[in-house]
DNA sequence: GATGAATGAGCGTTCATTCAT
DNA sequence: GATGAATGAACGCTCATTCAT
């Protein structure tokens, strides 16, 4: 964490904050504290408070996504995609706990500006999932009547949500292959016993 | 909506500020202008404001919970029931965007009395698709490597996650049927094809 | 100074702070203080701090232009008219010198809406000069060389400077007759000898 | 404008922003952009931003004082004297319209430094005004009923408030010479006609 | 001397909550 | 019970001033 600078600073300090106590309830000075900087310091870097929650979600997701697609490109499978993207994702939101939070949590605020970025830049990492789909459906390994467009948006809320369960503290009931496998399970062959 | 004493008119009127505004940003007054009360009128009925937000997830989703409890009652098959259960769902999401929305945003609160109360009201919601799960693997009809704890999760958060695009009021590209049916499919027989 | 209601009480309290120590100077709480009222009492009443400054213009100047067009109204001689005005404008300035200090500080702030209001309301005060002026070139008493436009603003400034001095708590040097007097030899009969 | 230290740039730049902006409403930084030096520059040259302001008054308004000293000197003729000093005031704030602005505006400050500097330095200015009467009476061409001291306020006054008016760049209803003239007439001469 | 990033005290304003009517 | 005017604690943000480079 050496010769992170002030923005950096600020932006970690924001995460750890906004994760613990919420956007709303989190206060300027409960940054500034943990960044150990001056409040006024933080006006050099974001415009307001609601600056830096968009520029939390710009610069940490985006690494995310680079990350993740990164990830892809090596592989061809549609399956193993799939799993690398649930390995990815979970471990991703693992590793960094506060700002899987922050991201379950804030990115769902009715503010146009929020709704906007959630509908363009998050929209992007969705959206690999319905490519995967996608192509596992012209390669002849997904059934051609699952609409990618419903499926991505099922898989994405699976995987959030057993997330939020999974990265908290408190929950170890499951290894992170039981629940990879399990997810991979479920979406891959169903419920249902073949028969 | 005829005949609602005063605590019902504040609970309906809070719904829908909440949803269009957000818990934080949604104001007393707000409130009470929406309900045609007085502001001061709302403590002679709630403690506080966020008594307000807990008395609206406690009494409504309260009233879903009972609802699909009763629909649920009537039917053996754990495959149907996990359908009846996603139908219910989407339509008491639909019929009631507004609380949807502040389901959907505040009760992912961080704050420690939403967190309760996610863990045990809400949790009984949840944990209904896991003893649909349970039923349906003692029943032979679901495969036993399936671990409900994880699965209910999965199909808690496809289904939140598609709700909350699907009853966006602008998104007409699917049907009740073809969600429902999607989500069945993929939940039901897996992405892949049966060889 | 009984039954004054909260908007009168905040109005004066404001005439005192901003008095002693200039608008910028003053705090709100300031002025909720000295109106014995809570600080949010106040931005019941008016806007915003500037709002308050602007209210004491239109309210308090809006009072005093009245008076005088009343006492101006019942004289036909304009020498006898400048006399009045003068000693009005003294008198009034004298009885309410916190009100004369706001008017002759504040008024000149270079703030657009300060302006537009010392070009309209403002305006209308000094405007009684050149009307009288005006007059008294009619019916011959005043000459016809003089250009009402400029005296106006001469003898007000005169007045307001005049007045600057007088109102001022230590100044004992002249009575208010005797500075009438003086300001009306001055102007009326000027300042050489008459040949 | 060749040559002028970091001080002088200052001082220039101070005139303007206040003149702009009023001295509350200006920024440290704005001065220091407008004077093209850093912030913490200013501080190597002035104690804090109200020593600047004072410092606009010391030195721009004891060269205006020391100009009008040496215009004065070379006249004896008491009524030429009030002409000149007529003029050389409006032609010297028509040519800074900003340090003019400054003066009207921000030498009325109720703060105590800037009271005694108007009540010092500021008052041999306008004490040169009374010491002209004087002489006029002395040498028998002015009344002698008129009290120096009340008439140098209002001659102040009256050339200042024409001052405003007409520096400001809009206003181009009156000559030079015309405003003079006028403020010649009615000092020396009075409104009256003489009988 | 010059810089400008950093500081943190200070204030206008908001709004949940109270309480006299 | 119902009202809504009044309260005052709380906080985002600004900006004069400092000081390490």
């Amino acid at each position: 964490m050496k010769n992170l600078d002030k923005h950096d600073k600020i932006i970690s300090a924001a995460i750890k904050v906004f994760a613990k106590k919420g956007f709303f309830n989190a206060r300027i000075s409960d940054i500034a504290k943990e960044a150990k900087v001056a409040d006024g310091t933080i006006y050099l870097y974001f415009n307001n408070k609601f600056d830096i929650l968009v520029s939390v979600f710009e610069e940490e997701i985006g690494k995310i996504i680079a990350q993740i697609e990164l990830s892809l490109s090596s592989e061809t499978d549609p399956q193993k995609k799939l799993e690398i993207f649930a390995r990815h994702h979970l471990t991703a939101m693992k590793r960094n706990k506060n700002l899987a939070e922050v991201i379950q949590i804030e990115l769902r605020q009715s503010n146009k500006v929020v709704r906007d970025y959630r509908n363009t830049a998050f929209q992007r990492y969705i959206n690999l999932i319905s490519e995967i789909i996608n192509e596992g459906q012209s390669t002849g390994v997904f059934r051609k009547d699952i609409m990618p467009g419903i499926a991505k948006r099922a898989l994405f809320g699976a995987l959030d949500e057993v997330t939020r369960v999974w990265t908290s503290a408190s929950d170890t009931s499951y290894t992170l292959e039981e629940t990879i496998d399990q997810l991979y399970q479920i979406f891959i062959s169903g419920l249902k016993i073949r028969s």
